[in-house]
DNA sequence: TGTACCATCTGTAGTAACTACAGACTCAAG
DNA sequence: CTTGAGTCTGTAGTTACTACAGATGGTACA
């Protein structure tokens, strides 16, 4: 199997294959000649970065779970631990998200009703915010 | 006013000032000898790039909004579409999240309530997704 | 046999939005 | 007059890719 073969296996671009054999989260592959030569364990593996990539795990978490789901024996508690952890992570960045999502929708409501003498997005990005000094 | 003073004003980091005025969304700031020099005019400024980007939206963006800031006339109608247009990013953001979230509270549930053999997030990583061939 | 063409190779550089230095300089207080 | 904090410029690092350029490899067709 051919580097454009696990491309269209896995839905991974060529070039982000090539680059996760560079940082190592790939081992480096076998070749035929100067070709880089896969088997289904590559496609396996390749699957599942992708799609702790899908999940928002960094790389470095990534390699953490790969390394965990080699382990047979230990694995399930510490990647529980990790999943947990980013779940939290996943949770704020939501809360972070609709309060944006609260604020814009106010402000393009204010733009629509009108009213004021200028544009209200524009004004309420003037203010300051409340955190700060003077 | 200092650069130290802005930044305490504004929340922004004296490196990202500096990285704003060689990337060009604040002005090169006046000197006094060799130190920059800053009056309210860019409190104003730089608050409202924090504020915009504390919204999600990008430098490019940014510059756009100031733009249209300055134009009195134009101004509302068209802030008005990019932070509709916008919105809609953010709001297909929280989708994805959401959906993540979903994915992984199901995982850590599932390794909660053990049974299969292997650690259930593990192996749904290792899954196929739908919409990938064989 | 020649040649056209696609896939693959390596290596480098670009993206966004900062952040983090190193090493030099300025300025005010004690 | 020295000390220390603040500032200066310039460069390089971060994350997770993506996009080339220019050189080979392998195969299908005339």
């Amino acid at each position: 199997m051919k580097i454009g073969d696990l491309s269209l296996q896995t839905g991974c671009n060529i070039e982000t294959i090539r680059y996760y054999e560079r940082i190592g989260i790939l081992p480096i592959a076998a070749r035929r000649g100067r070709y880089r030569s896969y088997g289904p364990d590559d496609v396996g593996r390749l699957r599942f970065i992708r799609r702790a990539r899908e999940l928002g795990f960094t790389l470095d978490e990534v390699r953490t779970l790969l390394g965990l789901a080699e382990d047979i024996d230990n694995s399930c508690g510490d990647v529980r631990i990790l999943a947990a952890r980013h779940l939290t992570v996943v949770e704020r960045k939501i809360q972070d998200l609709q309060r944006m999502e609260r604020e814009l929708r106010d402000s393009v409501h204010a733009c629509d009703t009108g009213g004021t003498a200028g544009c209200p997005l524009i004004d309420s990005l003037y203010a300051k915010p409340d955190h700060l000094p003077i």
